[in-house]
DNA sequence: AGAATCGCGTAC
DNA sequence: GACGTACGCGATTCTG
C-alpha cells in the first residue's frame, strides 16, 4: 500500500462530513446499559449518540456537515424486493421512543437533516457525495458500514470512529479483498444476511473477491460462466443469476435522490445554543451540559518546577503546611518496572506543583534530574514526621526502586474508599472523586490514549502532563482532608491506620521482593505435560471420528450431545455444560469423556502454570513478583494478580509439584505457616457456641467431632469417609449452602443433605443463632460487620427478588467469618513485618514472600530458622484474642512444597 | 482486530 | 436457582 488514506485537516474548507446517523443509533442502542432520565424516558442511545456527535465535532471541526437519515416506511428496495431487510427485528419500543430525541439533537446542533422517503440514509449519502465531488468538495463519510464503501474514491474516504480507522481505495482493498468499484458485484454475490440480500449460496467473501479480480464485474463473469473452474460454483451461479442480478440492484445506491444541496446551508454554524441546553437537559446528560458551557476553571492552579531553587523552596513550604500529597507520574503501570517521569505534589487544595524529570521529546524543556530532585525530595519523603498522602503501595515500590525509603504515608483514598465500601469496584482516584465531589479527575492514561495511538508517557509535554498531574495531587489532598473524619474514632480508626495503611507497606515489601521460580523445572514439566496432551488430543479426535479441537466446550459439545448422543446432563446460559460434572457422568458410557477430563486437568496445569508463570519472571531481578490487591474482595480478603500466586495447584499430585517450583535464595531455606481452621475457629468465636469452642479449646479434630454428631458415634468410631463428609458439612455452613448444593457435593439425595445440616445445627445451638443473628442484624443495619468493624453493606437483604435476598442472606452469614479471617492475617502480617525490620536492623534477613488468605510464606537463611519459627508462630497466634486458640501450623524445606 | 464475554477450573 | 471470595486461560462473540 502507498499513502495509507488520511482525513483532511480539522476545519477544512474544502470538505464534507456526512454523519451516517442510524447505525451509531443503533449501536449505541445495543451497546450501552440501559438508562433513563429521572421520568423513565429510556436516554441510553440517543446519550451515546449525542456523546458520538460531540466528539466528532470537537475531533473534525467540520466546515461543512449534514446527517443523513433513513425516512421512515417502505423503500424503493423493499418492492423491487419483499424480503429485503425481512430478518431484521422489530425496532424496539424504547428505541423509536429515542429516535425523536436524536432528531431534537441533530436540530439542536443546527445541521441539516437530509432524508427523502422511499430511500435509505446510503442513498442519500451517496447523493452527498456526487454532488459534493462536482462543487470541488472532499467527503468523509463517517460511519461504520461496509456498504458505503462503494463510494470511496480519490476524494471521499469513509471514516469510522469507533476504530478510528480511515478508508480509503487501498483501505477498502485491503478489507474486502477488492477496490470499491467493485464492492457493489461483490455484496451481489455473496449477499448481505444483516440486509437479508440473497446473493449467490456458496458464494462468499473470498470467492466473490476471486471471481471479481479476474473478471471484473458480474456482466463479465456471466460472460465467461464457461471458463469458471469449479462445477459446483458454475452450477451455483448459473441457478442463482436472476437471483445476482436482484442482489447487484438492492446493494447499488442511488447517487440522484431529491435532497436539498445548498453549500451554504451545509456550513456548521457551532448549533443553537440555548436549544442545545434544553435537549441535553430534558435528557439529563450533564456531562456533555457541563462541556457544552465549560464552567470557569475551577480547576486548581498547577506550577511546574524545574530548578533546585524552587523545589528548596517548595519542600520549604511542605514542612510547614504539615502534610503533602505526592503523586508520582510513570511510564508504565507496574511500579516494578516503572520509571519516574515525574512527580506532583500538593499541600494546599487548589494548587498542584508538578516536577518533571525524564519527559524526553524534541523540545522538551531543561528538567531537575532525578539525582537533583531526589536530594531535596528525600528529606521530606523520607521523613516519617512529615505526613504523606498518596497511594501507599505504589508510591512506597516505586520511590524505593529510585532510592528512597518513602515514610509516614498517613492517608490512602484508595484504601479509605475500600474500607468505607469494600464491595466498590472502583477506588482510584478519579473514582472517589467522582463519588464524593462529583469531580473528574484526568488520568495520565487519557494523556497517551492506547491501542496503536498511544503515546509513551515520557513523550507527552510537561504542560499538560503538570496539568493532570497536578490536579491528581491536589484532589488527594482535597479527599484526604475530606475522608480523615470518617476515620477519626471508632472502629475503622484503628482499621485504617493499625491494619490496612501498615499493611500497604508491608505489601510493598513482599512484592518488592517477588519469589524465585525454578523455571527450568516448569519447563521440563511443560514439555512432559505437552507430550501427554497430544497423545490425548489424537485419542480425543479417534473416539470422536474426526479431528476437532478438544479445548474448545463448544465443539465438544456438538461432539458428545449431537454426534455421539449422550444426554444432556446441565446448560449453561448459552449452551449444554460439558463441565468436570457433566464429564464425571458421562464417562461410564463413553471413552470420550475420560479422555477429555485428563485432558482438561493437563491443559489448565500448563496454560494457567507451568507456561505462565515463567513469563512472569523479572528479566530485572530473575524472580516473580506478584501484584498484591488492596481493595478488590469484598470481605475484606486480599487478592494477588499477574500473576495469581493465590490459587496455585495443592490438590491433585501434579498440581502439588507446581509448588515445589516456588524456591528460596540459593542456600536458603523456604517457612511456610498456616492458620488450622481459621474459619471455623472466628466461627467459634463469634457464635459462642460452646460446643464448637470446647471442641477446639481441647484441640481436638473437630471435623471428626462434627462426623460424630452427623452420624451419631462415638469419635473413635468415626471412619475416614465419615470424616470426609463431615469436613464438607462444616465447609458448607461457612458457605451458607442450602440442602440442594450440599446434596450435590456430597451425592446424596436432598432429604439426606437436609438432615445432616439440620444434625449440624442440633449440635452447634450457638451457631445457629448466631448466624440468624447476624441476618437479623444485617436487615436492620443494612450492613454486616467483622471483628475489626470492617463493613461491608449488603442492601439485598431487603429486596423483594427472593433469589437476590436469599443470595445476600448468604453473603451476610459469610463476611462476618471470611472477613475476620481476613483481618486476623493481616494484623499477624503487620506484626511480622514490624519484627522482621527490627530484626533486620541486626543482621538477620528473612524475608515474607506470599499470603495465601490462611498461609503465610518466608524465605530465610538455615541459621534464622528457629527464630523465625518462633516469631510467627507467636505473631500469627497471638494476632486476635479469641476465646479458642489460633492454631498455626509450621513447616520449613527447600520449596514451598517441601516446606507445607 | 481488539475487547468483552463465556465456560471452565484453580485456590482458600 | 440453589456455594462465599477471588484470577485467568482459551474459545467465542461483540463491537461506546
Amino acid at each position: 500500500m502507498a499513502e495509507p488514506a488520511a482525513l483532511p485537516p480539522p476545519a477544512a474548507p474544502d470538505a464534507l462530513h456526512v454523519l451516517d446517523i442510524s447505525s451509531y443509533v443503533f449501536r449505541a442502542y445495543h451497546a450501552l446499559p440501559p438508562l433513563s432520565n429521572s421520568k423513565g424516558e429510556p436516554t441510553h442511545a440517543v446519550a451515546g449518540v449525542s456523546q458520538m456527535i460531540f466528539r466528532l465535532l470537537a475531533d473534525r471541526k467540520p466546515h461543512r456537515l449534514a446527517v443523513a437519515w433513513d425516512a421512515p416506511g417502505p423503500t424503493f428496495r423493499k418492492e423491487r424486493y419483499a424480503e429485503y431487510k425481512a430478518t431484521r427485528k422489530e425496532t424496539p419500543p424504547d428505541l423509536i421512543a429515542q429516535l425523536g430525541r436524536v432528531r431534537e439533537v441533530v436540530e439542536a446542533w443546527r445541521i441539516p437533516l437530509l432524508e427523502r422517503s422511499g430511500f435509505e440514509a446510503d442513498d442519500v449519502i451517496a447523493t452527498l457525495v456526487r454532488r459534493a465531488r462536482a462543487a470541488g468538495l472532499r467527503t468523509v463519510i463517517v460511519s461504520g458500514d461496509k456498504d458505503l464503501l462503494q463510494l470511496v474514491g480519490p476524494d471521499v474516504v469513509m471514516y469510522d470512529t469507533m476504530h478510528d480507522r480511515v478508508f480509503g481505495p487501498d483501505e477498502t482493498e485491503a478489507k474486502l479483498g477488492v477496490p470499491p468499484s467493485q464492492v457493489r458485484d461483490l455484496l451481489a454475490l455473496m449477499g448481505d444476511s444483516s440486509d437479508n440480500v440473497p446473493g449467490v449460496p456458496s458464494v462468499g467473501a473470498k470467492t466473490a473477491a476471486r471471481l471479481l479480480g479476474q473478471y471484473g464485474d458480474l456482466d463479465a463473469i456471466y460472460a465467461h460462466l464457461d471458463d469458471i473452474g469449479g462445477k459446483a460454483l458454475r452450477g451455483k451461479l448459473e441457478q442463482f443469476k436472476d437471483q445476482a442480478y436482484l442482489s447487484r440492484d438492492l446493494v447499488t445506491l442511488k447517487d440522484e435522490v431529491d435532497v436539498p444541496f445548498d453549500l451554504d446551508a451545509l456550513v456548521f454554524d457551532g448549533g443553537d445554543p440555548a436549544a442545545l441546553r434544553r435537549v441535553f437537559g430534558e435528557l439529563e446528560m450533564h456531562r456533555l451540559l457541563a462541556q457544552l458551557d465549560p464552567a470557569p476553571a475551577v480547576e486548581g492552579r498547577h506550577d511546574v518546577v524545574t530548578t533546585a531553587a524552587a523545589l528548596e523552596d517548595i519542600a520549604a513550604r511542605v514542612r510547614d503546611a504539615g502534610g503533602v500529597a505526592v503523586c508520582s507520574v510513570l511510564d508504565r503501570d507496574d511500579p516494578m518496572q516503572a520509571q519516574l517521569v515525574g512527580v506532583a505534589l500538593s499541600w494546599v487544595e487548589g494548587l498542584g506543583v508538578y516536577v518533571p524529570l525524564a519527559h524526553r521529546y524534541v523540545g522538551a524543556p531543561d528538567q531537575l534530574s532525578l539525582e537533583d530532585a531526589r536530594a531535596v525530595l528525600a528529606p521530606l519523603l523520607e521523613n516519617s514526621l512529615v505526613p504523606k498522602y498518596g497511594d501507599a503501595k505504589q508510591e512506597t515500590i516505586v520511590w524505593a526502586r529510585h532510592g528512597v525509603t518513602l515514610r509516614g504515608v498517613r492517608f490512602d483514598t484508595r484504601i479509605a474508599s475500600y474500607v468505607l465500601d469494600p464491595s466498590r469496584h472502583a477506588h482510584e482516584l478519579q473514582d472517589v472523586a467522582r463519588a464524593e465531589l462529583d469531580a473528574e479527575v484526568g488520568t495520565v492514561a487519557q494523556l497517551t490514549g492506547k491501542g496503536r495511538k498511544r503515546v509513551d508517557v515520557d513523550a507527552l509535554e510537561v504542560e499538560p502532563t503538570a496539568e493532570v498531574a497536578g490536579s491528581r495531587a491536589d484532589y488527594t489532598l482535597r479527599l484526604t482532608r475530606l475522608l480523615e473524619p470518617r476515620f477519626a474514632e471508632g472502629a475503622l480508626h484503628a482499621l485504617m491506620y493499625d491494619v490496612e495503611l501498615p499493611l500497604a507497606r508491608v505489601l510493598a515489601s513482599i512484592e518488592r521482593r517477588g519469589v524465585r521460580i525454578d523455571v527450568p523445572m516448569l519447563e521440563a514439566m511443560s514439555k512432559d505435560v505437552a507430550k501427554q496432551l497430544e497423545d490425548l488430543e489424537a485419542k480425543a479426535c479417534e473416539l470422536a471420528g474426526h479431528d476437532f479441537n478438544v479445548g474448545s466446550p463448544r465443539q465438544l459439545e456438538t461432539i458428545l450431545f449431537d454426534e455421539l448422543g449422550l444426554p444432556v446432563q446441565k446448560k449453561t446460559k448459552t449452551a449444554r455444560s460439558t463441565d468436570v460434572t457433566v464429564l464425571e457422568q458421562l464417562a461410564p458410557m463413553h471413552d470420550l469423556p475420560k479422555i477429555i477430563l485428563e485432558h482438561r486437568g493437563l491443559a489448565k496445569l500448563r496454560s494457567t502454570y507451568l507456561d505462565a508463570l515463567p513469563r512472569e519472571v523479572d528479566p530485572e531481578t530473575g524472580r516473580v513478583h506478584t501484584h498484591y490487591n488492596q481493595d478488590v474482595a469484598a470481605t475484606g480478603r486480599l487478592s494477588s494478580s499477574e500473576p495469581n500466586l493465590q490459587n496455585i495447584p495443592v490438590k491433585s499430585e501434579l498440581g502439588r509439584r507446581i509448588r515445589d517450583a516456588f524456591i528460596p535464595a540459593e542456600g536458603w531455606g523456604m517457612l511456610a505457616a498456616d492458620y488450622s481452621q481459621i474459619e471455623l475457629r472466628v466461627l467459634a468465636h463469634m457464635s459462642g457456641d460452646e460446643a464448637l469452642s470446647a471442641a477446639f479449646n481441647e484441640g481436638a479434630d473437630i471435623h471428626r467431632k462434627t462426623a460424630s454428631a452427623l452420624f451419631d458415634v462415638a469419635p473413635e468410631d468415626v471412619t475416614r469417609a465419615m470424616r470426609g463428609r463431615a469436613k464438607t458439612v462444616n465447609f458448607a455452613v461457612l458457605y451458607g449452602q442450602t440442602k440442594f448444593a450440599l446434596a450435590r457435593n456430597l451425592e446424596i439425595d436432598q432429604a439426606e443433605a437436609q438432615r445432616y445440616i439440620d444434625a449440624f445445627f442440633a449440635r452447634y445451638r450457638g451457631v445457629a443463632r448466631f448466624l440468624d443473628e447476624v441476618v437479623e442484624r444485617a436487615r436492620e443495619d443494612g450492613y454486616v460487620t467483622t471483628l475489626l468493624g470492617r463493613r461491608r453493606p449488603v442492601p439485598d437483604l431487603r429486596s423483594s427478588n427472593g433469589n437476590l435476598r436469599k443470595a445476600a442472606e448468604r453473603v451476610a452469614r459469610n463476611t462476618p467469618i471470611q472477613g475476620t479471617a481476613a483481618d486476623i492475617i493481616k494484623v499477624a502480617m503487620v506484626r511480622i513485618e514490624r519484627a522482621l525490620e527490627r530484626r533486620r536492623r541486626n543482621g538477620a534477613e528473612a524475608q515474607m514472600l506470599l499470603t495465601v488468605h490462611d498461609e503465610l510464606v518466608f524465605e530465610a537463611p538455615p541459621g534464622e530458622r528457629e527464630a523465625l519459627t518462633t516469631l510467627v508462630r507467636e505473631e500469627m497466634g497471638g494476632a486476635m484474642k479469641l476465646d479458642v486458640p489460633l492454631v498455626v501450623q509450621v513447616g520449613w524445606g527447600e520449596s514451598w512444597g517441601a516446606a507445607k
